[in-house]
DNA sequence: AAACTATCGATAAGAGGTTATCGATAAAGA
DNA sequence: TCTTTATCGATAACCTCTTATCGATAGTTT
């Protein structure tokens, strides 16, 4: 039985919750106190209706004639998502992703500060990238049970995939974000989430043949 | 109309054939001549129908008791994305996730070819990361032009993104694959995909929180 | 040659998500 | 105070995607 809702919530709300919280933000930041789902239609291009139900599975109610308060949404989502708090996580295999990864600072209003960073190759380990260590991919259990650590990043080669993954299962590794095209396998209590840039890649191209062929 | 299908097929399948296509390369390189759905199922935990109903869009047909022929397939998926012949693309905006996609070389077996990195900061024009060249964003208009590059990967800062955007469309682009957090207002006939790294952040977190809420 | 079996493809049933509609409500204006 | 209007929330219709079922087919075995 795969996951394929968030605990009864339709997995694409969760997924366009970001948008509206990235909007709500700025609207915030500018000092609105109220917002309806009009006005958010229109600057996410989405329907109404789909805003309206997309919000409500954060448990906020609005008020006819006057829209949602931007501070309590903002809250509301950041709750839902369970980025009020931030959350450690670990990287696993500092190559070019994996670099870019330590680099971005955009984690840290989603919730998720990457602490270090872990690899097997004796020329990186020790190093520093953009102000994270890099560490022996040895002492990755070790740290994770005393920093108690829930979430892995991984960023590997596709070959080294599976095996990481069981190693990071062990070490008490809760979710993980996987940057590989490789199919994990995992206990069912495991979280995983694949990014799979090729599957976005297969529908841009895809999409462009198919525009490029139509217009011939 | 937003674009929910790309002409008739099922984006979600879509989605699925570079996975596919993953396994298959590697059953092509050890030989195998002809695979079953339900070995492809084994190996990627999928039902066999679903297998069978994505690979149908590529318009490949199996035969009963043998199954489908494996070169024939790869070639057939290969076709249908349009990777067969690899696609030039400029990347705008070197910073540490573009450089990332400049280092990562999986995006070759996925017709994808990543010619030149821009950018209008003058620490950067002139350097070369991963062995790409760095040039002024100033000249992008003019290259596109001259080379007939279709594809533009947006890698800028959030706040760039819909005036780099609107250049890279009157340039000559026809497909844009944003990896900034924005939310593109493009011509119809422009295929923008998102990836969006913070959706996939949202699932993660939401679902470590529930998993975690469930076992207290 | 006939029976058996793995597999496909097509059709149908079922979920999950999206979009449309409509009454209810609260603010604004007459 | 009454009417008007913007907005929400709920219900229902619709669409897309997934999963199940079943007959057809081509190998294999007897």
């Amino acid at each position: 039985m795969p996951t394929d809702t968030v605990k009864g919530f339709p997995i694409p709300s969760v997924r366009r919750l970001p948008l509206y919280l990235r909007l709500l933000r700025e609207l915030r930041a500018d000092g609105h106190e109220a917002v309806s789902c009009t006005q958010i239609s229109e600057s996410l291009g989405q329907g109404t209706v789909q805003v309206r139900k997309d919000l409500a599975i954060t448990g906020i109610v609005g008020r006819p004639k006057v829209g949602y308060q931007v501070p309590e949404l903002v809250d509301a989502i950041e709750t839902f998502l369970g980025w009020k708090n931030t959350r450690d996580a670990f990287l696993v295999g500092a190559g070019s992703l994996g670099s870019a990864l330590l680099g971005y600072d955009g984690f840290q209003e989603n919730g998720l500060n990457i602490v270090a960073a872990f690899d097997s190759d004796p020329a990186k380990i020790g190093t520093r990238i953009h102000d994270k260590e890099v560490l022996d991919w040895e002492v990755f259990h070790d740290l994770v049970q005393r920093m108690h650590v829930l979430i892995g990043i991984l960023a590997v080669p596709a070959h080294a995939a599976q095996e990481v993954t069981n190693a990071m299962v062990l070490a008490g590794i809760r979710a993980i974000w996987n940057y590989t095209p490789a199919t994990l396998e995992v206990p069912p209590a495991i979280v995983v989430e694949d990014v799979r840039l090729s599957s976005s890649l297969a529908t841009l191209s895809s999409r462009l043949t198919r525009q490029l062929e139509s217009q011939r």
